[in-house]
DNA sequence: GGGCACTATGTTCCCGGTAACGTCGCGGCG
DNA sequence: CGCCGCGACGTTACCGGGAACATAGTGCCC
């Protein structure tokens, strides 16, 4: 505390009249380059390790035009899903030497305005886009809003207009309803998240071709809202619903909501119905009966998606685009269906 | 796209040349300096419309040395309450014309490093700190880490060091408990979090409080760490444990923990044992049986931080702290002792 | 009608970095 | 021995804004 600081933050310049060297030195030196006698380097990192100097990020985005800032947009409310793919963005990013300015939707309203979105992150200056769990109409907006900017959305198709990565959703549904179908079940419905998101999509889809593939029946899919009341409403008209032996459920909470309106209902999990979810949350474990649900790595989805975007701004461009496999968790709320 | 555009993005020199001003003049537009004649006000305002301006940030930051953004740290891995409270103050900070920069737990550490996320955020520029879900440790290191930032940390007890703001976690705790008291529970167990974390004490505190008050028996807390792992712990070795009619659990994992294991072990909720959680997560109230719980404004939480930090900020600083109150919600999974 | 207080605007310099180019010393080579 | 090339720096200009001061017009009052 107060210990004999000038009363200003060290700059470049203060740095090297102390040092004894131009201002460039000391700017070559913290930049690597090449051509630096091993002593003068010593010698600057010194003074720069006494004064703990920190580069003025403001000032060196000014002059490189590049700001070492990702933009993410977060296209759902508060969900552990994409907010663990928002920390893991963040802590990548991070790693490789960047920062994160996020724009996320509210509670209120189903996802963020993508016009705004963007020009906000613009206005603050972003190198990079980053979008988590988009839905299809943001994704349309965004095509004619981020020109120039190397733009990733996390989408399992691939997109000419964008980098992708993602968590195989197609894939999930598959197993998902592959187990049901090992199981014995013929009728298998599903309980949607709204399909203007494309994970949404995705699942409904793979759960469509997948009973296509079986010859199965495919009764039309009941579409939520993500959240577990929606499950709810959906399982307490269980009555009013053409018979089915299991549910693949978009999400956990719904098939948590489901779970709540079977109990009131009396249906019996998995002896009447079986329930699969999908995230696998680290409460899905603890519901009554746990739940068998297909697991996202969101941890690697965020670190897959930063390094596909520092490659692209960095220019080692390899892959465009990378699919993480989601692996089926099978736990007490699937069995095979009693014999009618 | 290609609609004739300059190469370079406009700045304020480009667009005083098109509107026949000189710079300044523009950034006093800009910045709604008084003393400006409508007219050429608008003829400014007309051509930024037109070659859609937008002010360099990097530039801004440089010359002001204000960065208007806002550096959190979220002390705890991935949960509903921290993001969504990250996500209010991001939201609120937008609508101040602030933005954010974050630095959260990671799922497999504890908490954040304080010295290093400081240093992150130090080094990219911000105005000004606000700490999320802080663990005491974290509080006392960062004491001499934010000299010259003003700090807020979202905690219920005073501080001089730093603003506060919190959701009253004592109050919290003592609704939870006189709800169980009033329900003539006379043994009632708490289910802590991680003691480091200011919320788990001040929560622990606030249960050991109103039990003093009321002339009960008070048993040690079992310390949890805030996932419904450890609650599903704590329940299974129900046989081994004093007995108890209740239990207070510091967060709604670890209390369906607890049902999950209570349900294995036999014991009716809330026949045998009546449980009250805290948050109120979006899932609670489809627990089985649904959960009575203290609900958090998290959404307020984070807007009312981001308020006492910009009018810290901006020099109108009316209050250093402020706490909002919580709200029991009574569900299913209390009831009345049966007579023994 | 001249001085004066404003109002509206322009000029210049500075914020703290980096790019581009200049300079100096030194070793190798014809 | 003189020239060249290059390594190791230094100098200068510039990134795009804003603060501070300078300056031109304008109405008002004595």
């Amino acid at each position: 505390m107060s210990a004999g600081n000038s009363d200003d933050k060290p700059n470049l310049r203060s740095i090297a009249s102390l040092a004894g060297v131009s201002h460039m030195t000391v700017s070559r030196v913290l930049n690597g380059h090449p051509n630096i006698r091993p002593a003068t380097r010593e010698k600057v990192l010194r003074v720069v390790e006494e004064l703990n100097y920190q580069r003025n990020s403001a000032a060196r985005a000014l002059a490189t035009r590049k700001s070492r800032r990702i933009g993410v947009i977060v296209d759902r409310p508060v969900e552990i899903g994409p907010d663990s793919t928002l920390r893991a963005v963040e802590h990548a990013a991070r790693e490789a030497g960047y920062s994160v300015s996020s724009v996320a939707a509210s509670p209120d309203d189903d996802g963020v305005m993508p016009r705004e979105a963007v020009d906000y992150l613009t206005a603050h200056g972003i190198d990079a886009l980053c979008v988590i769990a988009p839905r299809a109409s943001s994704v349309d907006v965004l095509r004619e809003l981020t020109d120039g900017i190397p733009t990733l959305i996390v989408k399992a198709d691939d997109d000419a207009n964008f980098l992708t990565a993602s968590v195989d959703q197609r894939l999930g549904a598959t197993l998902a309803v592959q187990h049901l179908i090992d199981l014995g079940h013929r009728e298998i419905v599903h309980v949607a998240g709204p399909l203007d998101w494309l994970d949404a999509r995705a699942r409904e889809r793979g759960w469509h071709a997948r009973l296509k593939r079986a010859g199965l029946h495919i009764p039309p899919a009941f579409v939520g809202d993500w959240s577990a009341d929606s499950g709810y409403e959906f399982a307490v008209a269980f009555d009013e619903l053409p018979p089915f032996t299991a549910i693949f459920a978009a999400n956990d909470q719904m098939a948590l909501g489901i779970l709540h309106g079977f109990r009131e209902r009396g249906i019996r999990v998995p002896e009447d119905v079986s329930v699969v979810g999908f995230d696998d949350l680290s409460v899905s474990r603890h519901f009554l009966p746990t739940l068998t649900t297909v697991r996202q790595d969101f941890h690697a989805l965020g670190t897959l998606a930063v390094e596909i975007l520092v490659a692209a701004l960095e220019g080692d461009s390899t892959e465009r685009r990378s699919r993480i496999a989601p692996e089926l968790i099978i736990r007490e709320s699937t069995a095979s269906p009693r014999v009618m």
